[in-house]
DNA sequence: TCCCAATAATTGTGATCACAGTTTTCCGAG
DNA sequence: CTCGGAAAACTGTGATCACAATTATTGGGA
């Protein structure tokens, strides 16, 4: 296929290319321990290998895809207890910060923004549907940390949400959507509407750690 | 120059293009704020653009180059407060902790090299040698880290280190390298020795802190 | 001296090919 | 049926070219 991209205004294909491995890692397409190849991609993708390899280089460096040091070759980096527990930690770390720096500059708009998000969340957690939940409970969280206007913390929650998400979903195969009915969101938000910032610093670190929790135990199963 | 690479084994070039470059951000040969281009690092590296594109691919990903979203154009990521602040606040959450993982896996090999780093590191001082210091300096805090066993926090640790290069040439442009003698190196050797966990995290945390803080008025004083 | 248009140089992006190393496939000997 | 080795397919890497877009330069009229 030899058609030219006419316009540099649009986004390029590499991020395009970016994006969808991106989405098909969180949502667990391509199964951890997996190995792919930029041609495989390409191919699937319908581009030419070489925005394929800019935007793996990108996903490498984001350390959302691995590569075999001795044959450099790619695959989905596998589920450990090790890395779960490090990006545990690490989220526990930077969200919290994230939100009480949003609820510091929380305003009507951004409440009622969260509001809407997360009754979202719910329909899709009554409904089972897996997909539009892990894509509204992304929304809530980072609708919250965007308001904190903080740049490189918030590239750090964007880098261990990546690696994070193929654990989200080996919880799901295992248990179901429904285990994961009980956040605390609107604790979140109630402490945000009330300027508390302290409390949205603490609902975020209770919603992330009993989250991190259950993904810890079905790790520990799937081992 | 149509030599080909002979053998896989040997490092990539674009790995070589991407270290070239890292080190160049770090030490400050490339300011702040100025503009870069994919030829001119390759002509400036005899190399082809292309293992240039894949360095810098990785290098916008971990943040220590900025792309201009509107032209795409590359450039060296400017020096701002808000961005130190954030930076400092994450190097003194993953970093203790990396120490304190390091002290509990400690041995008496580690003790000794960090002994001798940190006198080629004194050595550096008292002679003024500011890119000798800050490679060993660099060297300290990286040998006791990866002591610690925990690959996504040292990469994390990394990435912070490789994002404050620049301003650490700042602070070294401003006030020269003897401002920085008191350090906590031997704080920190000292109690990782006895095997005070504690002790070794809250000596890199002072060790730090007193860093950052001397960046802090330098870079306020700079803009 | 100043300013604006036309030209030239430079930029990132994508496609395609070449190459060497590795992995997989496959077929025939035992 | 099993195993081994040769051939084929596939892998990442690098070079080179094309293209459209942006930036720099230059020249001439006021």
């Amino acid at each position: 296929m030899k058609t030219r991209r006419p316009l540099a205004d649009s986004t390029a294909v590499h991020d395009q290319v970016y994006e969808a491995i991106r989405q098909a890692l969180i949502t667990g397409r391509i199964a951890p321990g997996k190995g792919v190849s930029l041609r495989s991609l390409a191919a699937e993708l319908s581009v030419s290998p070489m925005p394929v390899r800019d935007a793996v280089r990108r996903l490498v460096a984001e350390r959302a895809l691995a590569i075999n040091p001795v044959n450099k070759r790619l695959s989905v980096p596998s589920l450990s207890a090790d890395r779960l527990e490090q990006l545990s930690m690490a989220r526990l770390w930077v969200e919290p910060e994230l939100a009480a720096r949003a609820a510091a500059r929380a305003d009507t708009g951004l409440v009622r923004q969260l509001q809407a998000i997360d009754s979202d969340l719910d329909e899709a957690l009554r409904l089972g549907d897996v997909d539009r939940y892990m894509a509204a409970n992304h929304a809530f969280h980072f609708a919250l940390y965007e308001r904190a206007g903080a740049e490189v913390l918030l590239a750090m929650a964007g880098g261990l949400w990546l690696q994070i998400g193929p654990f989200m979903r080996v919880v799901f195969g295992r248990v179901g959507a429904d285990v994961l009915v009980a956040d605390r969101h609107a604790e979140a938000i109630e402490a945000i509407r009330a300027g508390d910032v302290d409390g949205a610093r603490r609902a975020i670190a209770a919603d992330l750690s009993e989250g991190m929790e259950k993904m810890r135990v079905a790790v520990e199963a799937a081992l």
